[in-house]
DNA sequence: CGCGGAACTT
DNA sequence: AAGTTCCGCG
């Protein structure tokens, strides 16, 4: 089974008042070719919510193209991503290359890659904000 | 590279 | 608010 879009929770959108809400907010796009399992560009890497950008520019190029941004680079998506640090949604694997960390206390994955999750009781309490991209099913945990 | 301030845009 | 653009610093 696949869906064509990605549903994400009210919560996860820009505030309809906020100018530019109806843009697509930058850790949605990675999170989206992350569960697209789109290949050369970003992946997952070796721990829990860590990705690896395995081609910075031409993820920067794709980020680019969907926000109408043709002089988009790695330089300038890196600020936008270094901004999420503060916000707790990410953070940085220091060490590792182009290497990042979603904080999945906001975000958990089900069927992530080398996490299976079993218990059926915690996916029920948490099916009310759920998305599915690729073959990767999210559950968000409001806090 | 990776970081964060500052000014600016949407 | 969520970036985008630019940049000096380690």
């Amino acid at each position: 089974l696949k869906l064509a879009s990605v549903l994400f929770p009210d919560w996860a959108y820009k505030p309809a008042w906020s100018p530019g809400s109806r843009q697509v907010q930058l850790w949605h796009f990675l999170l989206e070719l992350l569960g697209r399992g789109e290949g050369g560009a970003i992946g997952w890497g070796g721990e829990w919510g860590e990705f690896v950008i395995r081609d910075p520019e031409r993820l920067a190029r794709l980020w680019g193209e969907r926000k109408g941004k043709p002089h988009m680079n790695y330089d300038k998506l890196s600020r936008a991503l270094r901004y999420y640090y503060n916000k707790r949604i990410l953070h940085k694997t220091k060490g590792k290359r182009f290497t990042y960390k979603f904080n999945f206390s906001k975000l958990i994955l089900v069927n992530y890659p080398g996490h299976p999750v079993t218990s059926t009781g915690s996916k029920q309490s948490l099916t009310q904000c759920r998305f599915t991209t690729g073959n990767c099913v999210f559950i968000w945990c409001v806090v």
